[in-house]
RNA sequence: GGCGGCGUAGCCAAGUGGUAAGGCAGAGGACUGCAAAUCCUUUAUGCGCCGGUUCAAAUCCGGCCGCCGCCUCCA
């Protein structure tokens, strides 16, 4: 691991402070983040929350942690128990298709694999052991064929909330839909069968699990009782991961999460999404508006995950420039490699690079303030394109450079090796109008200069040739 | 009603007591056959509004206005 003054931070919802971060093992970070709803296409709001958590995981990785991350997949809900039995198929039919929508977002988006993506229906039994414990504890009662959690034997209810269980609001929102409770705020573990629902035969009656549970069930499963991360939308810190708390420790005993990380909703037009305003976007939505999926990880990225997000068609074409003049200088510095030029090194540069990595770095490592770490890399960007401007460079130099660029990349990604050649006919035309220029023919060489445009190819005269570029 | 967050140039967005980062867009210039890319210059006497504390405030305090989120299954 790289030595820096300063330490790794974030700010953890519990305390509302930002503190310096130990893993539980040294060297390994086990962290749980809240997956999808598999009801539908997730939203380009619900990507800014796995990215974010990508960026953290890749983030751990860049500092030398290992990282074993949990994405769960909550395939069993009351929308998707609803669309299922609209159309006629059974819940996985509904889920599985998408399940495999979701997987191609996360990589069109250049998301990390996380080490596992439990279903939620496949850990029924684990979720059972743990109501078995809490019933055993006596924090669980019995109503109507449901099995409840009794918040007020919880001593620290409310602790990660900041939300007193007396503050909670009785009424309107707990309509006579629900089951009788001694407490209104009590929350289900077990719901029991209703007719026509898919269910689990269990000891405590046939019925599904609650939506809470699976989370504690899956996070033991595969990170134990007492992990490091858990992350998810700031909408998940009430209810879901106070009752994660809950239903956790009061089984383990011990604690359950050190460090609670949330996101902040992103805003549509300033609003919130919702598909009765029309300003709800899936990833797909905005694919098929032309923008490019760079353009869209970029955008996610250089904001700070705890601020608000406001997308917008202009905020989407200023993050596809400032995307464009990453690439652009990705672009120069592997042609210079290409040129394999011999000249004396360049100390200033070496310089660049050195201060942009601290503070890289530093602003990272402050809980994760990806703005300020961007900045420093278009500061870096200037600096080191005043110095090519101005001197040769060579290949052993600008090979430095490379890396330093795409080992910072590991954490944002957004850079994108060129996959295709050009084919034949546009490598034809870029030579049929280099001919027309050394003969003067300007008009027809600006011509085919448009076509080319047409289809998606850039083209820049350089001292040292023609470069090309996608869109 | 309770709890929490935000309000900085045309847009996005840093800055949490010391005299307004960065990106996009705009203007002028260098370079170019023309462009593009790159570089240079330029773009907020002011940080929602009104008071206060201070030698000094976008930054602290009080009040007001506006916006957003959560308050039982929405990232």
């Amino acid at each position: 691991m790289t030595q820096a003054a300063n330490t790794l931070q974030f700010y953890n919802t519990e305390t509302k402070r930002k503190e310096p971060f130990t893993s539980i093992e040294p060297g390994h970070v086990r962290m749980y983040t809240c997956g999808p709803t598999v009801y539908d296409f997730a939203h380009i709001g619900n990507y800014r929350a796995y990215v974010f958590e990508d960026v953290l995981r890749r983030y751990l990785h860049y500092r030398g942690y290992r990282v074993t991350q949990v994405m769960n997949l909550t395939d069993v809900e009351d929308k998707i128990i609803r669309r299922a039995q609209e159309k006629g198929i059974t819940i996985f039919e509904h889920t599985v298709p998408f399940i495999e929508a979701f997987f191609e977002d996360l990589d069109t988006l250049n998301i990390e694999q996380a080490e596992h993506y439990p279903r939620a229906t496949d850990y029924i039994p684990q979720m059972l052991e743990i109501i078995r414990t809490l019933r055993e504890k006596d924090y669980t009662y019995e109503r109507d064929g449901s099995i409840y959690y009794r918040i007020a034997k919880f001593q620290s209810y409310g602790r990660l909330s900041g939300i007193r269980p007396d503050e909670v609001k009785s009424g309107a929102r707990i309509d006579s839909d629900e089951y009788e409770k001694d407490d209104a705020r009590d929350f289900v573990l077990w719901k029991g069968r209703k007719e026509n629902e898919h269910f689990w035969e269990s000891e405590f009656g046939p019925g599904r699990p609650g939506w809470h549970i699976e989370c504690s069930a899956m996070s033991k499963e595969f990170l134990g009782d007492h992990f490091d991360i858990h992350t998810g939308g700031e909408d998940n810190i009430f209810p879901h991961h106070e009752n994660e708390i809950a239903q956790s420790e009061a089984a383990s005993g011990v604690k359950f999460v050190n460090y609670w990380l949330h996101c902040r909703h992103l805003l549509v037009d300033g609003e919130k999404m919702a598909k009765s305003k029309g300003n709800f976007f899936t990833l797909r939505d905005l694919i098929q508006r032309g923008h490019h999926p760079s353009a869209i990880r970029y955008f996610l990225v250089a904001s700070h995950y705890r601020s608000p997000l406001n997308l917008s068609e202009e905020a989407l074409k200023a993050s596809h420039a400032a995307w464009t003049r990453i690439m652009d200088f990705h672009t120069r510095i592997v042609e210079i490699i290409q040129r394999k030029v011999d000249a004396p090194r360049v100390e200033a540069l070496d310089a660049e690079w050195k201060k942009f990595v601290t503070q890289f770095e530093t602003h990272m490592d402050d809980d994760l303030d990806t703005p300020r770490a961007l900045a420093s890399l278009f500061d870096f960007i200037k600096e080191s394109n005043k110095i090519l401007d101005a001197n040769p460079i060579a290949q052993s130099q600008a090979k430095q450079l490379l890396d330093t660029l795409k080992r910072v990349d590991t954490v944002i990604g957004v850079i994108k090796e060129e996959e295709a050649l050009l084919d034949e006919e546009i490598e034809q035309l870029i030579q049929l109008r280099q001919d027309a220029r050394k003969q003067k023919k300007f008009a027809l060489a600006d011509k085919i200069r448009d076509e080319l445009a047409n289809q998606g190819i850039i083209l820049e005269d350089t001292r040292d040739g023609v470069r090309w570029k996608r869109r």
